[in-house]
DNA sequence: CTACGGTGTTGCCCATGACTACATTCACGA
DNA sequence: TCGTGAATGTAGTCATGGGCAACACCGTAG
């Protein structure tokens, strides 16, 4: 078999492991990604990833206090992950406010169905002790949405008062679509119609022009 | 300590408690159900049901084929409870389809806030084999979401077309509303008035009064 | 009254998380 | 340069829990 888990700064002799892994803490993190990814949540063992990495069964612990520890730097490191897709869209969406909203929307929705397990653990904080980290990188992404409601006041795109409840529930109408999808209540061919509808009300709901109706 | 865990049609005849304990499937859906709203899906140990039910460790095997398969239970009868719930909501509720779509919205976000284990275990189904009678037992509630649409276009008061699209966005956006407060993202208090912005939304989309279009 | 199916019991194996004591290595300062 | 302590990894152990198998009890149908 194969005898390379080094991704750090140690260059194994030649054939010999090293007593020092070298970068112990992301290898592990990587593995636990692969297997939520493959078999969720519960399918990550600490003792499995240490034999996949090729580490002894207690190395892990140096690096997280338990199991849990583990589970809540993956769910961080998904919020941090998220963040970066969102702002990227938003780098690459016209300047607008709607075409960033719209291109955040479609966005998070597609990193949400494609990684179901992972947002399960993001959100799936159990109000525990620690659980304040969850929640503080959390607030990457949910400062993104702050920021394009502002935009989209300045711009007098977003007009209407308690623009804040409304952003609330766009957001958790994104996150309750993937969820659907995820668990096959709704079939998947429908993420991107279903995207479309949420954003649409939100910019509707919270648009300039109650406007006398015409049809 | 005392000693009658029993609730079904066996009577014991004094102190002993019988080989049989009449009602074993029962008795653990409720200990579990308990520790559910306790301490979450991870801990439901069956041989701690067992323990806590006062029969043998391998007792509940005869029931459930495996722990997942009481979980699905779980879900399955949290779905139906659900739609219990709902359906209450609406007798309740004035005649009109609005008044009863606000019922049904808030009756569903104050059961998912209150059993906030429950619905991840009823909407975290992972596509595995058997759940796809989770999925059946969700159909109960959803249907009443039809029906209620269905009432509002008699009433003429849903017009739009894709009134499925906008009921699902509806739906969704109502369990990411409870998600968002379960997981503490989202302070508890809001619960009411987001669940309201929602239904509004979906109300004001699917309505009569055509707001032009969006761009 | 007997045989059988349903239900519960005992005993076992094995995987896993968590803990402790010990080993190795690295970095930093005297 | 060396030595010393902090990081990091290892080995061994325990308790818990899921799952399986063989056996025991019991009601009921024939």
């Amino acid at each position: 078999m194969a005898r390379s888990p080094y991704a750090g700064t140690v260059t194994p002799s030649a054939d010999v492991r090293p007593y020092h892994h070298g970068n112990l803490r992301t290898a592990l993190l990587e593995a636990a990604e692969r297997r939520l990814a493959e078999h969720g949540a519960d399918g990550i063992a600490l003792r499995d990833l240490a034999r996949e990495i090729g580490v002894s069964h207690a190395a892990p612990r140096r690096h997280f206090a338990d199991r849990q520890a583990l589970l809540d730097a993956l769910a961080i490191s998904g919020f941090a992950r998220l963040d970066e897709r969102l702002r990227a869209a938003v780098d690459d969406a016209a300047a607008d406010s709607s075409s960033r909203m719209r291109a955040v929307a479609s966005t998070y929705t597609r990193f949400a169905t494609e990684n179901a397990s992972l947002l399960d653990l993001m959100y799936t904080s159990k109000h525990r002790p620690g659980g304040e980290a969850i929640l503080e990188a959390a607030e990457a992404p949910f400062s993104l949405l702050s920021d394009l409601i502002e935009q989209g006041q300045r711009e007098n795109t977003l007009t209407r008062e308690d623009l804040t409840g409304s952003a609330t529930v766009l957001f958790a109408s994104l996150h309750g679509i993937a969820t659907m999808i995820n668990g096959s209540f709704v079939p998947a061919a429908q993420l991107e119609g279903l995207t479309d509808i949420a954003v649409s009300q939100f910019l509707q709901a919270a648009g300039p022009a109650p406007v006398a109706d015409q049809r």
